[in-house]
DNA sequence: TATACTTCCTAACGCTCGTTAGCAAAAAAA
DNA sequence: TTTTTTTGCTAACGAGCGTTAGGAAGTATA
């Protein structure tokens, strides 16, 4: 009943579409006859490709949160590099995974709390191991005086905050390129980290 | 059928309450029957104090407006200061409502989307009235080069965003009092921003 | 005491929800 | 060509939703 070929698999499709209206609506707020409206189905139909509405946003969050990793671990794969170097690439990359799919991002942000146990509980935990892996990254730039900050632990909160309300105003027609985005974001939040002495090299 | 002398009206009860739901489950996956139960009532009881579901979030989403919009004023009030120290107390202003109310932030943050127009429309006027009042400031600071910023559009952004996440991991029992976490998240923030001159003298 | 107001109840309304069963047609594989 | 897989339909299920009508009991006011 395809009409042509189809350029991604319909279950792609359905994750594509769904993520966009779970941002636009929220997950709670979005019926599956209105996803499936969207992509010219009957409610009915979806089943015979996902098991359920759950089922979407479990695949959208756990598969960002393996791209946010993936992201960090090449940043700081250099481990000989200069923590500042390494902490502007995992920002960077931060920012990448933002901007490629702000949609995605979005629900990844907002909507896990959708997700029933044990999945939530499982989610929340790969979050703090993200976080913990900054907040290390931090740490331990400031025991080499690299960086600068009363508390490692808040300095952490900040930063995220700053890039985690990206997908909030991003838009991917908007002047600045994501690359743009990311490095100037990652100046302006190294600005209030990094040693005087250290930025210089920067 | 009243016990005792109640602390507050029925009605600011319920706002408390529903305020507290929508911020754990989210407006729309919040039931009636679930905020009467947790106030002790039945469902259809909620109905003489208020007149729907949605008249609760207008209330919480454009009273936290109207905090906000008295605690910038207040800030920016003395117009001989310098930019800085207005920005600072704007800064510290901000946190000191969101840490006041994180429950009424968050919603105020996150569950506006679920308001119908017109008040939607009514609501995203506010705050992007609001966000101007900040870019606004920071412009002027860098035109008197006390502030030193590529784009204060910008730096708006990410500032409000380091702000504004501050209710998704703010606890009122932790370690630092409401007015250490404005002063703290004010000084890291102002780094960035500050030029090195002016810098010494904040 | 009579009157009004506040507060809450029970019962039900029309509606939408996520999901399933059973079937059918097209496409791909054999 | 036969078989299997993919894709989609219609119809309906049980459940929960926000909300309303109408009544009753307690409290305050006159």
């Amino acid at each position: 009943m395809a009409t042509a070929a189809p350029l991604r698999s319909r279950k792609a499709q359905i994750d594509r579409t769904a993520t966009a209206l779970f941002r636009a609506r929220g997950f709670a707020a979005t019926s599956m006859r209105e996803l499936a409206t969207e992509l010219g189905l009957e409610a009915g139909s979806l089943y015979s490709h996902i098991k359920s509405k759950e089922e979407i946003l479990h695949r959208v969050c756990f598969g960002l949160a393996e791209a946010f990793f993936a992201g960090f671990e090449a940043a700081t794969a250099a481990t000989s590099a200069p923590i500042a170097t390494q902490l502007r690439q995992a920002i960077e990359a931060h920012v990448r995974v933002l901007t490629r799919d702000s949609a995605a991002s979005a629900v990844f942000l907002h909507e896990w709390r959708h997700l029933s146990e044990p999945a939530r509980s499982e989610f929340l935990a790969l979050r703090d191991r993200y976080e913990a892996a900054f907040r290390s990254l931090i740490q331990r730039g400031i025991a080499t005086a690299e960086l600068h900050a009363p508390d490692a632990a808040f300095a952490t909160l900040a930063l995220l905050a700053s890039l985690n309300w990206l997908p909030a105003w991003y838009r991917p027609d908007g002047k600045l390129t994501p690359d743009e985005i990311a490095h100037r974001l990652a100046d302006q939040l190294l600005g209030g980290l990094l040693n005087e002495r250290a930025a210089m090299s920067q």
